[in-house]
DNA sequence: CTTCTGACCAAAATTCTAATTTGGTCACTC
DNA sequence: GAGTGACCAAATTAGAATTTTGGTCAGAAG
């Protein structure tokens, strides 16, 4: 059992640093120091490699998610805080980043239905985070696959196409925004006029 | 000046059917009925005339979203609308959707920047009107242009990624989403537990 | 037997080159 | 001055030649 460790581990290093297209099953076997055919023998093609290896990405960004919790914290907090360490993820792990990449220069169809399905377990996981909020009676009933992945998309496109384009947002920007957009809701309820911060009710 | 119209039309024309790549200058001028030079005599390079285009397409997207406004209805109401309309636009305007699938397809970099010239006139547009709102007391005040921008993105991401992929929505699943989710917000208020349909209020 | 190897193959990708097409110009016509 | 279209360098395409790649399998190794 050790030779599909070191198999894993050959194809982890590879897809992390070639992008899937750029990785050859004689690279994989080179790193790894065995031949061709013993790859062969743990997986029958290269997508299912990749995809074994998709798996364990998936498990790594729900740990980051869950490592960002804070036991006893507000709720709200804690999703703002998960969703951050999710964003945070994407840079920091090898292998998605390379994915990301990959999809924007090559198009690669492996790389992007890899993502895809990334995304649909980070969205359903998120869900269920959601799900346990409504039942604890802190979030209002909704789609909560819905509003995952609004979420998630939101994030990623305000950190990837907004920052960027628009200035660098602070860590206070985001979380305002999310409160005031997502948790509070964006219509002004009578009671908090006077609180904005406006001196007067004079309104022209 | 009538000349200048003609090359404007093809030019439309040209760029609607087979994108900003596929569209030959000699196309263009064989369409308008004028020689290749003429055009020249009023467009410094084909790209200077695809953007002027692209600024009728911006006027148009503008329209659309005046157009869904309904005089004295519910500030949110009207926005859902505009947005939903937004959407609309993109299915049914020949040249903006004709880009769409030029990015998708071959990552065409001019019907790159053109689309995202158009998504920039977009969110200022929208962030203006927010922050009408803003003033009229019915908006939090927030950065208005990022809310813009997460606005619009969320509703091009769930139209376009979600929906094909989790069965369809219907206008009303979309517009519970958008109160939910961004008006009222994902917080459950106190006072909002009984009315949410659930009989008794004993919880697990 | 099972575990593993590496030469081998058809198919896919890449490279190289010739031929075509394209955006843009300009001497010329009207 | 307004408009034309032959013309050009540069970019794109076409397609054959070559290399690389995913996957196989007869047989070595244990």
């Amino acid at each position: 059992m050790i030779m599909r460790d070191r198999i894993e581990e050959a194809a982890k290093r590879a897809f992390s640093e070639f992008g899937y297209k750029g990785t050859t099953m004689d690279q994989i076997a080179r790193l790894a120091g065995v031949s061709k055919g013993a790859i062969y023998l743990h997986f029958p093609s290269k997508e299912a490699l990749f995809q074994h290896m998709l798996r364990d990405v998936i498990a790594k960004v729900r740990e980051a998610f869950e490592a960002a919790q804070v036991e006893g914290d507000d709720y709200f907090r804690n999703l703002e805080r998960g969703l951050r360490a999710l964003m945070q993820f994407r840079g920091d792990h090898a292998m998605l980043s390379k994915l990301v990449q990959e999809v924007r220069q090559f198009g690669t169809a492996e790389a992007r239905a890899g993502l895809q399905e990334i995304e649909g377990a980070v969205v359903d996981y998120l869900a269920r985070h959601l799900q346990r909020g409504v039942e604890l009676g802190v979030v209002r009933r909704c789609r909560v696959d819905l509003v995952a992945f609004v979420l998630l998309r939101a994030y990623t496109a305000v950190l990837r196409d907004f920052s960027p384009a628009r200035g660098p947002l602070s860590e206070e920007d985001l979380y305002q925004l999310f409160i005031s957009v997502f948790v509070d809701g964006l219509r002004l309820k009578e009671r908090e006029t006077a609180a904005e911060g406006r001196p007067t009710g004079e309104g022209g």
